[in-house]
DNA sequence: TCTATCAATATTTTT
DNA sequence: TATTGATAGA
């Protein structure tokens, strides 16, 4: 096997082979390799790669290790299981799907965000029109309440009547805001939000459908429930590793033990300063946790190969001021190197072309626009940032916005697949509505509600005549289906996924439904058309025997990326950069407001009461504004070579009023200084804020003919 | 009554 | 930028 030269703390979690062992492992110190080290040094023990699994939680860091895996031990790399937790939760649920009520010829799938919010709206319309509730209301209502929701779901709770409901939800609801939990004062919005939320958990069950969530908590349960499910699991995957494991939420924790313990074979890397993922249930804590619960060895990786001392150290001097840390000393053994810099722009337009001056000075410098990531807390700065870049003819993409498949013609030929796959799979067709001819959303609802009451699926409408009852909705269904059907089973038996994928998309393009043409602007239309036709290329790349699990798993966005090489400046939001590294990195909206983001400050209010200090919770991670400091901490240490800030006295983002901010609390935290001739610019700036009438007036003209050289990455 | 279309509006972070 | 709401049209 490939060796590479470790450090001496590298080589001892290289050389690890049996029992648990917690990897704390700083930016930059080199992780991955070491984990992929590990493996090849398993094998070498013959120990089979098949019984080796590494969960991460992002499809793109398990494609990394897969691809590093490959590269380094060939076959045997292969075989490795690397997962996504959400991945192995689905392949899970698949495999032991009679647990769960589902018959041998059904099989699950898992609802899109807005099939989700569809299926919540639908069930709540019926109980508010009878409470004479405004439906509006009411789904205000859902949208907080789920969020809660999806939170308790990711701690393992998952009530399933409307009085445990509402408690847990007011509890919930308490936690985040740091009130005192009153359960006798329950609004009828309060009850019809929790009647239907349970329902919803009920009918998503019956119907075969899951929401993500449910990847994580139903085989969580069913492990707690079934040991010897978990015993099975356990001799499958002898030796786990886990990455990122300061993000791991409570059922992933759970689930994690549950295997694990039946062996003990549990290796967790993570760094408890760069945990941003609280607000999804993640809890650094997790991490604590581990050690009590395996008696687990901690290692450390302190030294930072990534970036000179003077980063490391700036970096060093903001996170220290986080209370709920384990210990851990970063360094660099690189002296060389230029302290970090703020600079500092009076409006949001003059920092955009204060970065663009900068990209030319590094530029200059010799660094390719792939040196440089402008990074920041919100999508939103890009509004900021593009049209600057753009009039500079400055090449970039941004990374993240929508998912490849969010997209509306993915999601509309994804739809039509998942049909043509599962004819009762009613969400698809519902989300489909749009794109079919004279049929709006109460002839779709209409039609489903009869076919459900006569026990059918949309396969009989596909190939049987049209009962009389469904009516002109349900004729125009008809054909539709009908043409489905011709496409796919029609044509042979036992098409296979590619086939069938291409068949449907070429007809959604070309046949009677078109759903091209209704895109006016030339450009959209030709790329979503090369998206459909990347959709289509993937699906025969990876020849899925299941649709649902390509959706899952598929490498999409990573495909995406790869087509990508083109010397391009990346512009990402901090959460998006986690893992990742450049030589020269910007920060956009160091400001305060923005970094720490307070939504409040940045709407022209003054800054909520901050009502809850970070009581009660054992799970204690810092409360928000440690983790805010984290977010900050992650992107000063994706920098190699030189790290930049940038802060504007206003900004103004579409659709809300300008505000005037101060430049963030973390550049005096990190030891730097404002610059001094900028700073008595502000000074005076800052004197006449008062008078100061911002204008409205729209963001500098986009020079259409010269946006060629941006693309988005996803969307 | 239902569908299609256009204008308004709101943006933390995402598996 | 995409969903959502109002309104005109079939």
């Amino acid at each position: 096997m490939a060796e590479v030269s470790l450090t001496q703390q590298q080589e001892k979690i290289a050389n690890h082979v049996d029992g648990a062992l917690i990897v704390l492992a700083g930016a930059g110190s080199g992780k991955t390799a070491t984990l992929v080290q590990r493996v090849g040094r398993l094998i070498d023990q013959n120990i089979n790669p098949r019984s080796i699994m590494l969960v991460t939680f992002s499809r793109k860091a398990a494609k990394e290790i897969k691809v590093r895996l490959s590269k380094a031990f060939g076959f045997d790399g292969e075989d490795v299981v690397v997962d996504t937790f959400h991945g192995f939760g689905f392949r899970f649920l698949r495999q032991y799907k009679d647990m769960f009520g589902l018959k041998e010829d059904q099989d699950w799938v898992i609802l899109t965000e807005n099939e989700q919010r569809r299926f919540m709206n639908d069930i709540g319309k019926p109980l508010a029109d009878k409470a004479n509730v405004e439906a509006k209301e009411l789904r205000k209502k859902l949208k907080e309440d789920f969020s809660l929701w999806s939170l308790m779901k990711q701690s393992g709770v998952c009530p399933g009547n409307v009085s445990d409901a509402l408690m847990a939800l007011e509890k919930a609801r308490c936690a985040k805001s740091g009130a005192t939990p009153n359960h006798e004062r329950v609004s009828m919005l309060d009850r019809l939000a929790a009647q239907t939320l349970v329902q919803y958990e009920k009918d998503k069950r019956s119907g075969g459908y899951l929401d993500f969530d449910d990847l994580l908590l139903l085989p969580t349960r069913a492990l707690k429930k079934y040991p010897e499910v978990a015993k099975g699991l356990a001799m499958q995957h002898r030796y786990m590793m886990v990455d990122e494991s300061q993000d791991t939420n409570a059922v992933q924790y759970w689930m994690t033990k549950a295997i694990a313990e039946h062996h003990g074979n549990l290796v967790m890397v993570g760094d408890d300063d760069q945990g941003i993922y609280t607000w999804r249930g993640a809890r650094v804590a997790n991490l604590r946790r581990f050690i009590e619960d395996f008696k687990a060895p901690v290692a450390k990786l302190e030294e930072n190969f990534r970036s000179h001392s003077k980063i490391v150290t700036t970096a060093g001097n903001l996170i220290k001021h986080n209370r709920s840390r384990l210990a851990k000393k970063p360094f660099s053994a690189k002296d060389q190197g230029t302290l970090p810099e703020v600079r500092v722009s009076e409006r949001d337009r003059d920092m955009a072309q204060s970065i663009v001056d900068q990209i030319s000075e590094l530029r200059a410098q010799g660094a390719e626009y792939n040196d440089i990531a402008i990074l920041y807390r919100t999508n939103r700065m890009t509004t900021i940032l593009e049209p600057a870049l753009k009039q500079a003819h400055i090449p970039y993409s941004v990374v993240g916005g929508m998912s490849f498949y969010e997209r509306q013609e993915i999601q509309a030929a994804t739809a039509c697949i998942r049909i043509a796959n599962k004819w009762d799979d009613w969400m698809a067709l519902r989300s489909l509505q749009p794109y079919i001819d004279g049929i709006g959303k109460k002839g779709i609802n209409d039609t489903i509600k009869s076919l459900q009451e006569y026990n059918e699926n949309l396969l009989t409408l596909a190939i049987h005549e049209a009962p009389q009852q469904f009516g002109k909705a349900g004729i125009r269904l008809q054909a539709f289906l009908v043409e489905v059907f011709a496409n796919t089973h029609g044509n042979a038996d036992n098409m296979t996924q590619p086939e069938l994928a291409r068949r449907l998309v070429q007809w959604m393009k070309d046949g009677p439904m078109k759903i091209l043409d209704r895109e006016k602007d030339d450009v959209v239309r030709v790329k979503r058309s090369d998206n459909l036709d990347l959709l289509v290329d993937e699906i025969d790349r990876a020849k899925p025997d299941c649709f649902m699990e390509y959706l899952m798993e598929g490498p999409i966005s990573d495909f995406v990326e790869a087509s990508d090489d083109e010397d391009r400046v990346t512009l990402s939001t901090i959460h998006r950069s986690k893992g990742l590294e450049w030589p020269h990195v910007i920060i956009a909206g160091m400001s305060d407001g923005l970094m720490p983001l307070d939504s409040a400050k940045m709407n022209g209010r003054p800054s909520a009461t901050s009502p809850s200090k970070d009581q009660a919770d054992p799970d204690d991670d810092g409360g928000k504004p440690e983790e805010e400091r984290r977010l900050a901490y992650v992107a000063a240490t994706r920098a190699a070579e030189t790290l930049t800030m940038h802060h504007a006295d206003l900004y103004h983002f579409p659709g809300g009023e300008p505000v005037v901010v101060d430049p963030s609390p973390y550049i005096a935290e990190m030891g730097l200084q404002l610059p001094q001739a900028q700073l008595t610019n502000r000074e005076g700036y800052q004197a006449k804020k008062p008078e100061f009438t911002p204008d409205r007036s729209p963001p500098p003209p986009v020079t259409e003919e010269h946006d060629e050289p941006a693309i988005r990455i996803f969307g």
